[in-house]
DNA sequence: GGTTGATATGTTATACTGTTACGCTTATCA
DNA sequence: TGATAAGCGTAACAGTATAACATATCAACC
């Protein structure tokens, strides 16, 4: 049990859950999950925390699966562009998609203490970003929705 | 006139508004808005687009205003700190409030063509993500909010 | 006047993040 | 079988950001 979303729960089952999704949604879409990618996504389901890809690229390296930034760049680039993983802009740094297959506008809350990232529900968020700017004639194609504050577990006694 | 948040407008005037706004700020708030802060402000609001810190800092240097990146983050973290400006994170850029005083949370629209940034009312975005964010405990104290698209002059016949 | 503390700046070096470019391998398919 | 596309390996480099330490300035205070 570890922590996500900033509660705990059951860690080897939701990876094991993730995995299956996003293996399924490979197949259907005619996508590579490669060993680098496939990799890759454990890694980051593994530490359930944003992670930045040298720190991906290291953990790869001590597995003979890559050696320069641009191996782990492209997977994680796959990754995100399929939706099994999200950069956070804030950070710099990539998180596994804890809803893959889903369709989501995702929104992350980042604690500026522990640095747990939780995605949390964005629908509404996004729909209220796309309102503000469609009067301005602004086509929306992505968003990056992200607060900074503190997780319920910092926020106790933390200023 | 050049173009500031998709629109034409009168440059010069808004430099001068903005600055007055700032200055006036600074004065009330005891903030020391010294010769590189104060030509940072300028910089950004003259050219009316996100620039990179290094770009910022090249400028600064050709005016004899220091030569090294901390001079210009620092800088920029003193304008961005006061809300006279904001850090793009998507861009990792800097550009200039366009409402500075107002107490607002700044949402972006960024044309992914031009590269051209408008800041759009982000008060009912920022408070969805706080509603998003309030039930699972968390505790939001900056927002980062950015949609990424095409604006209306590169929206036009561009795929 | 001199001291002290707070704030801002100057400077060097370094760390972190991301991309370009090129070549090789493999899989696929007409 | 040859052409094409996708993925990976590698070297080199470009862009972004900070740590650490020195210096300067100025106001408050004794």
């Amino acid at each position: 049990m570890t922590a996500n979303g900033f509660h705990q729960h059951d860690h080897a089952a939701c990876i094991e859950t993730v995995l299956g999704t996003v293996e399924q949604a490979c197949a259907e879409e005619g996508l590579q999950l490669t060993p680098v990618r496939r990799r890759t996504l454990e890694l980051l389901l593994a530490e359930h925390r944003a992670m930045g890809a040298y720190e991906v690229l290291d953990r790869l390296r001590d597995e003979g699966l890559g050696s320069q930034p641009p191996v782990a760049y492209r997977a994680l680039d796959f990754l995100t562009k399929h939706g099994f993983a999200h950069r956070i802009e804030r950070l710099n740094a990539f998180i596994a998609c804890a809803h893959p297959g889903e369709r989501h506008a995702p929104c992350f809350l980042i604690c500026r203490a522990c640095n747990a990232v939780a995605e949390a529900p964005g629908r509404p968020v996004a729909e209220a970003l796309r309102a503000a700017a469609a009067p301005l004639g602004f086509v929306t194609e992505r968003v990056a929705i992200e607060a900074e504050g503190l997780c319920p577990a910092c926020a106790v006694g933390k200023p």
